[in-house]
DNA sequence: CTGAAAGCGCTAACAT
DNA sequence: ATGTTAGCGCTTTCAG
C-alpha cells in the first residue's frame, strides 16, 4: 500500500536502518548511498510517517499555538509570524483556538494540547490560572507567551507601559492637556493582561505630567472598531468645552472607530480633536492615523525561535522587549488655542 | 517517566487492551472497570500519545488547513469555522500557510502535508495546478476547498456569479446605469478563482441589462482597503459628468476604501455616489455599507463536517452553495436625477 | 560505512 | 468482559 522505508530498502538492497539514516542525511552514510536512496524514495513516492517517527523519537516536530480568539488583527499577524518560523524549521503548527466564551477552554488544555502532539506551546496573550499552569508544567513542554506578560512564563512582547507612555508623551508634547483614553476589556472576556497594562500606563503617564485623569473620559471600546465608533460618538456628543482635545486609543481598530465618529459628528481631525492608536494596523496607514506601531509578526517569529531553541535544549532566559515605534501621521496636531471659540457647526 | 497505558494496567491489575478499551469507553467493557481505569488514569496524570494511536490506527485525528495567506478577512473567518467544527469532533487542526509569493508552495505540498500527519485537507480558495492535484490524489486524503470552485475538487462556497448578479440587480433596481466595478487579482498573486468569477459575473449582469461595460471603469483594488482607497481616488478625480453613479466592489474591504476616497473627494454617499461591497465584513455594519453578505465561518464549518464525514467513509457528493444575503444599508440610493447639475464643491 | 534486533505506546484481531 | 499476541513505521543501540 503506502510506500514505507521498508520498500525502498528492498529496492535498493540496503537495510532499513541505512535507508533511515540516508533519508535524514546522516554523516555516517556514503554520499552515493544517500543519493541512491533519495532517488528511489522519490520514484516510489515515499512519504515519511510523522507518527512513526514521533513515536520512535519522542519528537513530533510540531508546536501548538493557542489563541483566545482568532479573528483579531494582533493574533492573526502573530500567528503568521509563528507559522513562518516554524515552517522554516520544518515544524508543523497545530492551532488551538479557545474560541471565546463558547469554547471549552478547560477541555482544550487537557485533551488535545497535552496529547503529546506537539513539542512546545506558544500562547497568544493568554493569562493562565493556577490549574492551567500546573497542567502545562506537567507536560514538560517549553512554553512561551506572546503579548503577555504572563506570570511565571517567558514572554515576547512590547513594553505596554512604555507604549502608552510614548503615546501620551506625543500628545502632551503637542500641548494637549485634555486627553481621553479609550481602552477596555477585550470583548471576548479572555483572560488577557494587555488591556490593564495599557490603561495603567496611560494613567501613570498622564499623572506624571501633572494632568488629571477624568474617570468619565476613560472609555471602554472593547478593542473593536464598532466599540471605538460608539465610544467616539459618546465622547463627541458633548459641548465643545467639555470635549477632550485628544483621544488616545489602546488599539488602532478603536482609533479607526473614533475617527469615524468624529467625521459623523462633523469634527475635523486633527483640527478639532487629535486621535491616535496603538498597533500599526495597515488601515491606519491609509487614513493617516498616528500610532505607536509594533510588529506582531516579528514577535511571532521571535517566540517560535525561542521555543524551538528550548526544545533543542537551549537556554530559557528572558527575552528582550519587542520594539515599538511612534509613527506620526496626520491625525494628531496641537490643540486649538482658544477652546470654546472655534468649532461650532462643523467646518 | 511518562505514564503510559501500561502503568495504569499494572496499577489496576488489568491488561493493556482492557485499559485501552476502557479509556475509549468501548461498550464491551464493564462500567465499573471503565470508572476504575479512568480514575487511575487521572491520578497518574495519564496523557495519551497521539503518535502511538495514530501509528496503530492509521488515523491521526487531525486535519490540515491550507491557506494562501493568513491575514485576510475571509480566510481568518473560515479558519475559525473549520477550527470550531474540528474541535467539536475531537480533531486537531494543522495549519499550512503558503504565505504568499515568498512561501515555498511546492515544498509545503510535499513535505509536511503529505507527511501523514493529517487525515484530510481543507484548502482555502486555492486553485491547484496539475502537479499539486496529482500529488494530493496520491495521498488518498479527502480534500475539500472553501471558496473555490477548484476543478476536480469538492467545494463549499457561494455562487459568485449569483453574488455579483445580486449586487448589480440592487444597483440597477435603484436606477443606476453608470456602474463602476472594483475587483482585481488578490495582491498576493495566489492562484484563486474568485476574483475572475466575480468580474465575469459583473460583466454578465451588466450586459444582460443592456448596459455597457466601460473598461476604464473596471478597476483593480487588489482586494484590499488601500487598493480600494486608491481606486476610489482615481475614480472620483474626474468631472462629475464622467463619474459613475455607483461603484460595485468585489469585497467589503475595497468598498471601505472607496468610501474613504469619496469622503476625501468631498463626495456624499449615497448622495453623489452609491457604493456597495461583497462579504459582510463587520466594519461594513459600522459604516452602513450595503453589501451581499456571506458567512465564511459557516462555510468553514460545513467544509470541516463534509471532510470529516468523508474520512469516516461517508459519501463525497457535491455540496450546496453557501447562502448569501443582500444587506441594504445606507451607502446605496437612487442616483441624482439631473446629473451635472448638483454636486459642485461638496455640501 | 552498513546490518540486525529491539523497541516507542498504542490498537486490533483472536482467543478465552 | 478481559487477556494474548502481533504489529503500525520508524529510530537506535550494538555489532560487524
Amino acid at each position: 500500500m503506502h510506500t514505507g522505508i521498508q520498500e525502498i530498502a528492498t529496492v535498493t538492497g540496503l537495510s532499513k536502518s541505512t535507508v533511515s539514516r540516508a533519508l535524514r542525511g546522516m554523516p555516517t552514510v556514503a554520499d552515493t548511498t544517500i543519493d541512491q536512496v533519495r532517488r528511489v524514495a522519490d520514484e516510489l513516492g515515499y512519504v515519511p510517517s510523522s507518527a512513526a517517527a514521533g513515536l520512535a523519537t519522542g519528537r513530533q516536530r510540531a508546536v501548538g499555538v493557542v489563541v483566545p480568539v482568532i479573528d483579531r488583527w494582533f493574533y492573526v499577524k502573530a500567528l503568521g509570524g509563528v507559522d513562518a518560523e516554524l515552517r522554516r524549521a520544518g515544524h508543523d503548527l497545530v492551532l488551538y483556538n479557545l474560541g471565546g466564551p463558547g469554547g471549552d477552554r478547560g477541555r482544550a488544555f487537557r485533551r488535545s494540547m497535552l496529547r503529546h502532539r506537539v513539542d512546545a506551546l506558544v500562547l497568544l496573550s493568554l493569562v493562565l490560572d493556577e490549574t492551567e499552569r500546573s497542567e502545562l508544567e506537567f507536560t514538560h513542554h517549553p512554553v512561551i507567551v506572546i503579548g503577555g506578560p504572563a506570570p511565571g512564563l517567558r514572554n515576547v512582547g512590547v513594553d505596554d507601559l512604555a507604549v502608552t507612555e510614548s503615546a501620551v508623551a506625543h500628545l502632551a508634547g503637542l500641548g494637549h492637556r485634555e486627553i481621553a483614553y479609550l481602552g477596555g476589556q477585550d470583548e471576548d472576556g479572555m483572560n488577557v493582561a494587555v488591556p490593564h497594562l495599557r490603561r495603567d500606563g496611560f494613567v501613570e503617564a498622564v499623572r506624571s505630567r501633572g494632568l488629571t485623569v477624568r474617570e468619565d473620559r476613560m472609555l471602554d471600546g472593547r478593542f473593536s472598531f464598532a466599540g471605538g465608533a460608539a465610544a467616539g460618538a459618546y465622547l463627541f456628543d458633548r459641548a465643545a468645552s467639555d470635549r477632550p482635545t485628544a483621544v488616545s486609543c489602546a488599539s488602532d481598530e478603536m482609533a479607526l472607530g473614533v475617527l469615524l465618529a468624529a467625521a459623523q459628528a462633523g469634527l475635523a481631525v486633527p483640527g478639532d480633536v487629535s486621535v491616535m492608536g496603538i498597533d500599526g494596523h495597515e488601515y491606519g496607514a491609509v487614513v493617516g492615523l498616528t500610532t505607536v506601531a509594533q510588529d506582531p509578526a516579528a514577535q511571532g517569529r521571535a517566540a517560535a525561535r525561542a521555543v524551538l531553541a528550548e526544545v533543542d535544549g537551549g537556554s530559557a532566559g528572558p527575552l528582550p522587549a519587542a520594539p515599538t515605534e511612534l509613527v506620526v501621521r496626520t491625525t494628531t496636531a496641537p490643540p486649538r488655542v482658544q477652546r470654546g471659540e472655534a468649532a461650532r457647526g462643523a467646518r
